[in-house]
DNA sequence: TCCCACGGATTGTTCAACAATCCAAGTCAT
DNA sequence: ATGACTTGGATTGTTGAACAATCCGTGGGA
């Protein structure tokens, strides 16, 4: 009476995005497949998807590691953000039920802001912008920025200096949502790509001052 | 002595790109792994990865079938279309590489319209738009054009009408370049939108008169 | 010090088997 | 006949063991 089918991957990658599993870290096959309790076959199928998404790495012969973002992963993945969320942003309407996402998340990383809880300030961040990005009602840029936030979020893994990853960017946030409800998707486009130029270069910053490539 | 290792999936979708499967078509495990004369297991991780793709489409217990664009989709891939191909097309440099690329596209495409040719100058239209998105340098933006091209393209082979869905196409890649590199990337931008708002309302009508959902 | 062969460890792949699920055909009661 | 239920065959999901192919560190030899 086999596992859950599919879901393995979507475990797996829960665990590697959660930090169980170190960027970097090589995954050998039949160690993880004893840990998980599968076959070694059906490990490799889950290895494949999380290959395509990005989450691991796949060298032949060599096996799968998590994947250690590099600083031009960063910059690519900013690239990318940039191209996406100002636009959905400046062609989102108001009334899209994704606003209320957007709500909440600001809500949620403010709170977590009092309670100085690093990790649910980052959580809540990403939230708000994959909230953006719903804007654009989407499934494939959807699905593409699930991908890279979770690349991101290896990224941030490496850095060990949560609260200035994180803390500067509630109130942004909040700001940001105001000037979207208030005067409207292009003003907040324009706010929001700056928003990711100095977030990119918060991120590069902590990356350089630690030394990695 | 076992077969290309991760080439299979590659393989497999070059065959399904062109047409050797129909969209829709189910892919039995074994009578395909028999096909290719590998084992079912190897051939399973190759269908991971092509559903991650989006290339074939994936149920539990019910196994994989050749993805079949709905309108739905269409509409999708020509939203993330004009999110990313504009920008791109607007912040591209005309001394980048890809221009080179864009060029040899259009000649190629010009070639086919005067060989009749639709097959070439679809393939060449397609080539075209690829090294619009190359302007942007990005993998990542790279990889999701590189996937949803190939969906388009499993809905360009339900329709059988290759002519009005390529043929008017020729022109506008030429007067676009020439806009780009006289007008500058502001400018093409803008026609590219009210292009790619055009190529979708061609694709779409040509869906609706062979009444496919 | 450099180069190369060796050998252990890991990945790539196959095969055969079985469990779990689906689907279509046939059965039965109404 | 119609509709719900059962049954059986076919397909997918998963396993475990086996072997081939490749990689990599180790140690010898020049």
């Amino acid at each position: 009476m086999p596992a859950p089918e599919s879901t393995l991957a979507d475990a797996l990658r829960e665990r590697i995005i959660l930090g169980e599993f170190a960027p970097g870290t090589r995954l050998s096959e039949a160690t993880l497949a004893e840990l998980l309790g599968v076959s070694r076959n059906t490990l490799r199928e889950a290895f494949r998807v999380l290959s395509e998404q990005g989450l691991i790495e796949h060298v032949p012969h060599r096996g799968v590691s998590v994947a250690s973002p590099t600083m031009a992963d960063v910059v690519d993945i900013y690239r990318a953000r940039r191209y996406i969320e100002p636009a959905a942003l400046a062609a989102g309407s108001p009334l899209h039920p994704a606003v209320g996402d957007m709500t909440a998340a600001v809500e949620r990383s403010e709170a977590g802001l009092e309670a100085r809880d690093w990790r649910a300030v980052g959580t809540a961040n990403m939230a708000f912008h994959h909230a953006i990005v719903a804007l654009a009602d989407s499934p494939r840029l959807g699905r593409l920025y699930r991908d890279i936030a979770a690349e991101l979020r290896l990224a941030f893994l490496e850095i060990d200096s949560p609260e200035a990853l994180h803390a500067p960017f509630v109130s942004r946030n909040r700001a940001l949502l105001e000037t979207f409800l208030a005067r409207g998707g292009a003003a907040a486009a324009h706010e929001l790509h700056d928003y990711l130029v100095y977030s990119e270069q918060t991120v590069l910053g902590a990356f350089t001052r630690q030394r990695r490539g």
